[in-house]
DNA sequence: TTGCATCCGGTACCCAGCTACAGGTTTACC
DNA sequence: GGTAAACCTGTAGCTGGGTACCGGATGCAA
């Protein structure tokens, strides 16, 4: 019997996961992980999305791509769903600012290894373990304790 | 029987690590990776280093710092110890000049991405989801392939 | 010679973000 | 009704760079 149509079907995995440009598997993986809402089933069980999932995953990739993890989409995506009673400090425009800052900070670092890698070009460097005994090197062998390079955006 | 000394002794792991900044795990974690030579070993199987062996990590440490992975380290350390008969595109110098280019593509990925945000604050945007539907916000929700974002350094 | 810190090898686990596989249903179309 | 594709759940694997734990052996000083 599937006289109730219009009532339960919807867009199935494959075709909102093909709308999106995404692997199937990943709408399961979403749901795991909180960003995607459950869909209804069919009566065998099979997930039947509404239109709007393809929205959502492509919010998803959007917020991916500035530098989100999906545990802050979810969050981001958690927030604009019950905007009620929210904290000041969770909205987009917040966070959007302090992920700024952050991509900047990124950029900051990669600038100085720019800087570092160009001027070993230009200095000539060819090989890692006699620059390091020789004090004319740029490259800075001193104990750096690898601060920085946390992922921001990548 | 300790009077060989100055023939078997050498700097023990914990030791090459306090000087380096590392984790003594991670002397057996690049003796593996092949970015670190097999030291000798003391009667009962310990491994005795040679002081050269802080030098390498430093070396190590300040590569990968100029966003070289430990693959592409061991190479380089690999090319500087043979150095005859070797390819003319393995050098520091070539390599150097590579990952360059690879961080000044990260740096303009990056821009683009903090440009993004900042339009985003700019334009006032609070909820992903509603942005999504308004043609106005600066967020690129069109199914972009999430490309770029391989981490090149960090 | 005792006692404790360190080291040994091997293996398992961590982060993020997926992706794949196995073995069994369900759906869709002819 | 038959068949092939798509789906289901659950679990395991991948990348990169380590870190942690285990039971047992060693090193070194008192």
């Amino acid at each position: 019997m599937t006289s109730e149509i219009g009532a339960v079907s919807g867009l199935r995995s494959s075709q909102v996961a093909a709308a999106a440009g995404v692997n199937p598997q990943t709408l399961r993986y979403y749901e795991r992980r909180g960003l995607l809402a459950e869909p209804d089933r069919s009566l065998g069980g099979h997930r039947m999305y509404p239109p709007e999932a393809v929205t959502v995953l492509r919010v998803i990739k959007a917020a991916q791509r500035l530098g989100f993890t999906l545990d802050e989409v979810a969050d981001l995506l958690d927030t604009g769903r019950h905007r009620h009673g929210r904290r000041p400090d969770a909205g987009l425009r917040t966070r959007a600012q302090q992920k700024l800052a952050e991509v900047e900070a990124k950029i900051a670092d990669l600038r100085v290894i720019a800087g570092t890698l160009q001027a070993a070009v230009d200095a000539g460097c060819d090989d890692l373990v006699t620059c390091a005994g020789e004090p004319c090197c740029p490259i800075p062998f001193t104990a750096i304790t690898v601060g920085a390079p946390e992922p921001t955006a990548g």
